[in-house]
DNA sequence: TCGCCTGATAGTTGCC
DNA sequence: GGCAACTATCAGGCGA
């Protein structure tokens, strides 16, 4: 029984370390997220912009497939946001 | 007391009601996402096209001010995802 | 092509559709919870109250998995919470 | 304009490199579950003590509301996840 | 092995 | 304006 504590003990020991580790890196991203806005950059640009970055294939296949489909749907000539009323554009 | 337990069943009482009605819709919502997918269209595309025409003004800003970055950090000519070795491309 | 337009159209109308119905419940349920906290009651525990109320079954077991841990590690009789430096409890 | 530049360049750097470190420590937190597995214990339940570790205190406060909420409906007698009926428990 | 489904994480919104 | 809750998206594990 002393065995299967010692164990447990160890692991949730082991687990909350790397937690605390891992958060430190999660604030450090928060802070540099802080200046990103101070430096008069949109944070939420920024961030898109990573992530395409990130797996830059992927986000060119999506955005192919998007736009294939406002096309399909014949939007191409009337671009979203171009009117409070696009509300009606899919008839 | 009693007052308090009336009071606070009938609350929940009434949040369960609600959520089982909204469970009714979120799993319809499923259902037609699988027929989607079963048309031979990819729900995700489909899912950021449904985003976009909840806030086109929103979608267009955000999309205008990334393009802007991306036009600064000069990689306009270099299309994200052109080529595997990119991760270099911010130096 | 006109086909699957209008078979694409269709299904972005249901979707949006469905998702308003959605929304309704959402709406009112985040009005309850509105009304609980109103009542003094804490909006969190009386969601805990409904979340074990969806499958009890699954709670208990959970919480007596939790239990019998917290007594392997000898917790029980140093209840956590106790003390500040409850830190040097796992050791 | 290569100001903005550079210094745009140097955010998005910091934050790829922060989100690779926390990445390695995330990707570590989930080998140790795979151990708490292999081990013989039930993953889900040690994340639960480990989350009432990292805050005693608040989620004593919690355990104890809702014991008292569950007092005041009178479930106390009749646990929950004691039958397949429970339905009928709040009315 | 594929699809489902739960759990984790990231994004959004509302509150303080 | 920051913080916390809630929602939605995504990935990994489970079962068919």
């Amino acid at each position: 029984m002393t065995i299967a504590k010692d164990q447990l003990s160890s692991l949730i020991k082991r687990i909350e370390a790397l937690e605390e580790e891992k958060k430190t890196f999660a604030d450090d991203i928060k802070d540099v997220y802080g200046e990103v806005k101070s430096a008069g950059f949109d944070p939420k640009a920024v961030k898109s912009i990573i992530k395409r970055r990130k797996d830059p294939e992927k986000y060119a296949e999506h955005a192919a497939l998007v736009d294939s489909y406002i096309e399909t749907l014949g939007w191409d000539r009337t671009p979203l946001g171009s009117a409070k009323g696009e509300g009606a554009m899919v008839q």
